[in-house]
RNA sequence: GGGGAGAUUCCCGAGUGGCUAAAGGGGGCAGACUGUAAAUCUGUUGGCGCAGCCUUCGAAGGUUCGAAUCCUUCUCUCCCCA
């Protein structure tokens, strides 16, 4: 493939790349040197379950390997064994070996799902971080000042404002810095907010006499608030191995401001399709039909394409027509007689009487389509009875 | 080592003796509307078979008829000076 093709493949959605136009001598470089691209993307060993925020990243490590390229999926579990203090938040608990094994293992099964085997390696920093002795971390450390460290935005806003930051902070950008340094890579991906990291590893490659990386950063996806960038904790996210049905309804629910940016991270759709999208909603297209079109080409790259169309009819007949799922959830109720907010509550869909009350006063529950508004009623319950709590809650009574 | 500030419900953040299950915002949930689980608007947001009761304001004690609010001790966070 020529640098041309490969440079059109691998910039697309990118927000930035250091230096500009390095990527095109990079790839000269290397193809004289008769070898791929060495890519690194660093993962964070607690975080294994991935989703859509995640593949941003994933799946541009993918575009490289579709030009020939080499990746490192490196998981950082030296960093994560000692526990990560980045930001305010308090100190999470280091991991235990078994949990970061369990997690790499997690994590093998899901970037495959994108990744190609094939062109991939997997690596741990413990493995040559464990193993550094004191002099050979204060080697490091003479390598960067405390000047170029609180260039970094965050820091120096913290710094600031008086707040703390520990020198473990300080040492977690080097040991990421220094991982390109062993890495010997030739390009690191990360998202915009890892810009310092990655900006920390080319200096230290150099100062360590290795052709400095290049850094692509990555746009940060928006959850499904639109505000917020895609978390777990959040709960703003689409995991990457939920079911289609579930998929689909998540895609609907993001913001129509969101959908542009979706198809261009996220979908394989070809650049000039999704601006051509662009102009038709901006003529008068419905978004809901382009985000339709959106759910669809997200599931077809986890599931096959058949599951997608049936998420979509699913999806139809429950919100357009307000029909009942394919499926429900049966219920086996012991007695005959239930009163309703002890059944709500003992089926689960509510996590207390006190929440199953509220959703009955704010009229979100309908028994075989019928409100109920009488939070006292007591039911007689009968095979194939529909409970049906708020917009998506449904369950079918078996005796 | 010395001095100071603070810890409130899912989150942020008001509240300095009763009217406080605790303002406001965010988020969540529900309803209406719709083109959708978009947007917008409205309601709701500790628990309990709930016109009543019980438990919450870092922890434990105490003062008081009555405490998130006052006192004591403790734990934890942060700042300033050295």
């Amino acid at each position: 493939m020529d640098f041309k093709d490969q440079i059109n493949i691998i910039e697309r959605g990118v927000s930035e790349i250091v230096p500009d136009g390095g990527l095109a001598a990079k790839l000269k470089k290397v193809s004289e040197e008769k070898r791929p691209l060495i890519v690194k993307l660093g993962a964070d060993p607690s975080a294994p379950d991935i989703h859509l925020g995640h593949t941003v990243v994933l799946r541009k490590l993918r575009d490289f390997q579709r030009c020939g390229h080499k990746i490192f999926f490196l998981i950082g579990d030296f960093t994560g064994m000692i526990g990560d203090p980045t930001g305010k938040s308090k100190t999470r608990k280091p991991l235990s070996r078994e949990e970061v094994e369990l997690n790499a293992k997690t994590y093998e099964k899901q970037i495959f799902k994108i990744l190609d085997p094939d062109k991939t390696e997997i690596v741990f920093n413990s493995s040559w971080n464990a193993p550094m002795r004191f002099e050979d971390v204060l080697k490091l450390t003479s390598k960067y000042t405390v000047a170029q460290m609180l260039e970094r935005d965050d820091f120096s806003k913290r710094y600031h404002a008086g707040d703390g930051i520990t020198i473990t902070e300080f040492l977690y950008s080097l040991i990421q810095g220094y991982d390109s340094v062993v890495l010997k890579a030739d390009v690191e991906v990360g998202g915009t907010d890892q810009k310092f990291n990655l900006l920390v590893g080319r200096s230290l490659q150099r100062e360590y006499e290795i052709d400095p990386q290049i850094c692509l950063m990555m746009p940060l996806l928006e959850g499904l608030d639109g505000v917020n960038k895609m978390s777990k904790s959040l709960g703003n996210y689409i995991g990457i191995d939920e079911p289609p049905n579930e998929m689909f309804g998540k895609v609907m629910s993001i913001s129509d401001e969101m959908i542009i940016k979706y198809f261009t991270l996220l979908t394989d759709v070809p650049s000039k399709d999704i601006q051509k999208m662009e102009e038709d909603m901006k003529g008068g297209t419905n978004p809901r039909d382009i985000k339709v079109k959106l759910a669809k080409e997200i599931i077809k790259t986890y599931y096959p394409e058949e599951m997608a169309h049936q998420a979509e009819e699913e999806f139809n007949r429950v919100f357009a027509k307000k029909e009942l799922p394919d499926e429900i959830p049966e219920y086996h109720v012991g007695e005959k007689e239930v009163w309703v907010i002890k059944l709500l509550t003992d089926s689960g869909l509510s996590t207390s009487n006190s929440e199953a009350r509220r959703l009955i006063q704010g009229g979100g529950l309908y028994i075989d389509n019928e409100r109920v508004q009488d939070d006292k009623l007591v039911i007689e319950c009968r095979n194939g009875m529909i409970i049906k709590a708020g917009k998506r809650k449904f369950l079918k009574l078996k005796v």
